[in-house]
DNA sequence: TACTTTTGTGAAATCGATTTCTTAATAACG
DNA sequence: CGTTATTAAGAAATCGATTTCACAAAAGTA
């Protein structure tokens, strides 16, 4: 038996109209009166039920956000990024974990069909820019994490992929290697395809010739690296160096590198990308990019906030941030952690 | 402009109540209805308004879940475990990172109070056995996770720290050592006490005296850890082994031995508790003890979401789950990943 | 003093889905 | 065939806070 605003209004001999003024500021309320009703608020204990408030106000103050993976420091960072800012605008986050299931994202993302947020902040690759820009023009708010969709409803943020991953193979080139290897992600992710065209502008910029096998599909995820690195023993090709799209699949390069018995950096160079917490404490330590993270988080939920409430097309909607090589053991930088 | 439920009425040429019983599955419906309903929702895109719904219930469908920190494994997995447990049951999660700031925590516990989620689970230590008492006195569903609350109505489910820690000292004697360090973590989590506790009851099992100087407190962070081993070196006595309270204190020991050029398990034998991703890939690999992080939140759910909805209170409400000790390279198992 | 503007407050409508209460139409049964 | 169950579906009340509308009281202005 929870207490509601007429009871307020009842025990402070006022209207329930009264007592949501007072909730709300409302200037046009005698201080007496006021006084009266914070006093039965006080008294009763009440707290406003969300739930009227939500269906009057079409509003839940609340963001969600679709992320394929909270266990990994990536989005967990930026996660931590936008709940922040959100935090401090009075909204609170839903998190959703895809666990990289297409299937579970696009179920996700009927929360925001059935209204249950205000707004949603999409991290992963499987729900597609036609879709965004439908649920958008049909009203949704949607902001997106790693890619640039075409339409002026939708914030976006990025980072440059192809030029860190130019900055990569020129770092590698710089260092002597030649035959650099590319680990790719799933072909779902732009993040994917870009990193490839960085590494091929990379390579052509050293006047250095594209050879198509050494270019492997790891899927983003350890498992996926050791497998690559593995058909790329078995192909018996040679190479120097190995740029990993991500540190996850890094982790699976050390793995097979660690079976085979070849040492790193001294027979292969590997950079990944995505300054994984994990990356500063293997041996040696990761060459890794890392990306502004928590700002990206923090800058994209502000940007759909501010979209949302004042519906001011703002004058910034794409942000491209720089992200930067961090050069450690596992290419020519100090082996152990520092 | 929405869809809402007197439109499909109208199209269909049938109230909203029948509607509504089509939506809920309600038996007394003819099929020659039920199908022209249908019909129309799927000519309107009709979508359900939630807040319509949750005021209509007093319900929200959603858990809230409290943890000090989303960007550890250790949370990651409990996080996945509830999450999964939740979407089956047709539930959502709201996660709440409260960054290790004991104020973060009461903040979000506010957000339970406000009625935004039918129940919650809290991960944290700020959050007083009392104040959890008191608030499912109110009526509040509460469960939690880590330690035991005395009430009949709060499921809980933890460890039995006592019992690993105890293991991890056989594990340390039977090695040979004898001056074992214990680094604790804060002092208002139960697990520092008890682990703590274990660590004391394993020395005198093995009639080993207690030495109060071995004993430093870390604060569960690689921080505290790495300060912690520093003090005890700049102390000058002698000790050939540590048990950290969990695996984020044992990353600073790696750290300082790294610095001071102390080689583990060699000259230092190293044991952590969570069996946090990042400990099978330090060198050496980290001994730990490793909890069914995922096991234990989808247990601590689905209780939770039984006891909301039956309010039969369940035969078992108390969970205390076994750990295992997992001996890698740190104090003596095989010092590569494998 | 008479009239306009500003304050202050209550009654009632609203948000949209669900559910109770009714009533009507069939079906089942003796 | 008449009477009781069962099925089917609408009207209206409900969930609880907010807001519009209306009106009165107080303050300001000519």
């Amino acid at each position: 038996m929870d207490i509601k605003i007429v009871d307020v209004a009842n025990k402070a001999g006022v209207s329930p109209a009264t007592v949501s003024r007072v909730l709300n500021g409302n200037a046009y309320v005698k201080s007496k009166t006021r006084e009266k009703v914070n006093q039965a608020i006080a008294d009763l204990g009440y707290h406003r039920n969300a739930f009227a408030q939500n269906l009057r106000s079409q509003k839940s103050m609340t963001l969600g956000i679709i992320v394929p993976d909270i266990n990994s420091s990536y989005f967990a960072e930026i996660i931590k990024g936008i709940e922040n800012m959100a935090y401090s605008r009075k909204y609170r986050a839903i998190i959703c974990d895809a666990e990289n299931q297409p299937e579970k994202e696009l179920e996700y993302l009927s929360l925001l069909l059935s209204r249950t947020v205000d707004g949603m902040i999409i991290a992963t690759p499987a729900i597609s820019d036609e879709e965004i820009v439908r649920l958008s023009d049909k009203g949704y708010a949607i902001a997106v994490i790693g890619k640039n969709i075409d339409h002026p409803k939708v914030p976006c943020i990025f980072t440059d992929n192809v030029k860190f991953s130019r900055e990569v193979i020129d770092h590698l080139v710089g260092l002597g290697h030649r035959d650099i290897v590319f680990l790719s992600g799933y072909a779902e992710a732009v993040d994917s395809f870009e990193r490839l065209e960085g590494y091929l502008k990379g390579l052509k910029e050293h006047h250095i010739p594209f050879r198509p096998e050494l270019v492997e599909n790891g899927n983003f995820n350890e498992a996926g690296g050791y497998e690559a690195m593995m058909r790329l023993f078995d192909k018996k090709i040679s190479f120097t160096a190995v740029y990993a799209a991500n540190d996850e699949m890094a982790l699976g390069v050390y793995k097979a590198c660690a079976e085979r018995g070849i040492r790193i950096p001294e027979q292969i160079a590997v950079v990944g990308v995505d300054n994984n917490r994990i990356s500063k404490y293997l041996t040696p330590t990761l060459s890794t990019v890392n990306q502004p993270k928590y700002a990206m988080g923090a800058v994209i939920a502000e940007k759909l906030i501010d979209q949302m409430n004042d519906n001011e097309f703002s004058e910034k909607r794409v942000f491209s941030v720089d992200s930067e090589l961090i050069v450690r053991g596992s290419s020519g930088g100090p082996k152990a952690s520092s």
